[in-house]
DNA sequence: ATGGGATTGACCAGGGTGGTCAATATGAAT
DNA sequence: ATTCATATTGACCACCCTGGTCAATCCCAT
């Protein structure tokens, strides 16, 4: 980016990176159009490249912004305290889900760089830290007695977070169907505690359900 | 579709078709492009238009050849005899596994239908017969006793479907990322197995783990 | 040799692309 | 009031790709 972008009130580089990464987010870097971008965050052509250099480089400033944003959010708002796996899950989940009712366009946008391939090696490696990093928050500082005795620890793990990246999918789709709606999102909140409940009673020893 | 494809060897059309079906998979409908099909089958633009009348007729015709090979290979394969929710499960993912490795066209195609929504009428309607058509697969003649009695059925179902779920998603993203692998392919069905037996011991009464 | 279906690919008008740039608008300092 | 640097515009460029057409071939059974 260029001195003009990084002097811009921060609000407003915001808006701009919102406007690119959705535009990335739903088509892809090449067949993302600098000309819809520049619509959506409603300034004209030349203000884009008087900011940026090129298509390229909007694409790299505004992945650096995603992951950065991301991080010092999760840092902001999670304690590692020691709880047990279902609820280190649940409550990873939840955190994931307000983030994303916040900033949809950097989630969307962080997915499909997830599901893309054409990274260069920069990037595939700050992407890797990134994600390390989520693994190391998942597991670090767990209470992994409260699981079953006679279920292996790592099975256990794999399944529950399949059971509840199920859920969370299902809850999207649903969302996605409706129209995201903030009664709904209440109702659906029960019915996770529901079945987390459930899942306590499968997965962990009696004391601990 | 014209007279001039009806009479064309079944093969050749699976072959012209699989490259639609591929095109309109990655690309969605407005973004797909006639000249790809045509080089992904291996034909002159003309012949093209020589067998359907125009971009959209494409497309119809694809999808309804795609939910009838679907449907066809499906019922060949699917005997819903009495068994417990796990095993039905377990077997339908098979059975799509399977499908898709023999397939990936089609079921990339249907996918991205299933997740658009500029389907017009008649295609919307087929498609709900389609899917309800798999839920009755899914659901007829089962064994619900197998559920341990302290956890409801529907809830158990759900849990279950999200679990088993999450494991194929995983097992596609390997596979993806590794490139599809005859010997890992194998691997990855012996640890299913792992882990649907930890299901059954999770789930069902001691009697049917 | 002829007729007719199969097949080609150059071609079209139209629209979208990333990126440029001369022209202006703005506003603070003089 | 003038100056001057910075902010901002949108018309414009050459290029690429689009869905679709069609005159020209090719192929082969008669």
């Amino acid at each position: 980016m260029k001195e003009a972008f990084k002097s811009l009130d921060g609000s407003r580089q915001y808006e701009i990176f919102a406007a690119a990464m959705a535009e990335f987010g739903e088509h892809g870097f090449k067949k993302a159009s600098t000309n819809r971008i520049v619509k959506r965050a409603g300034m004209s052509k030349g203000m884009l490249y008087y900011y940026f250099d090129n298509k390229q480089s909007i694409f790299d400033d505004a992945l650096d912004f995603a992951l950065d944003h991301i991080e010092n959010y999760m840092l902001y708002d999670i304690t590692t305290k020691k709880e047990g796996f279902i609820e280190r899950c649940a409550r990873l989940s939840h955190i994931k889900y307000v983030y994303f009712k916040a900033h949809p366009e950097i989630s969307k946008f962080i997915t499909s760089v997830y599901f893309s391939d054409d990274l260069n090696e920069v990037q595939q490696e700050r992407n890797a830290a990134f994600l390390e990093n989520r693994q190391r928050i998942l597991f670090d500082n767990l209470d992994m007695d409260r699981f079953r005795d006679d279920i292996d620890h790592q099975t256990a793990i794999k399944l529950v977070s399949w059971t509840i990246n199920g859920y969370t999918q299902e809850m999207e789709h649903m969302m996605k169907a409706e129209g995201l709606d903030f009664e709904h999102f209440d109702e659906y909140f029960e019915d996770f505690d529901h079945y987390l409940a459930a899942l306590r009673k499968l997965y962990y020893k009696e004391e601990y359900q």
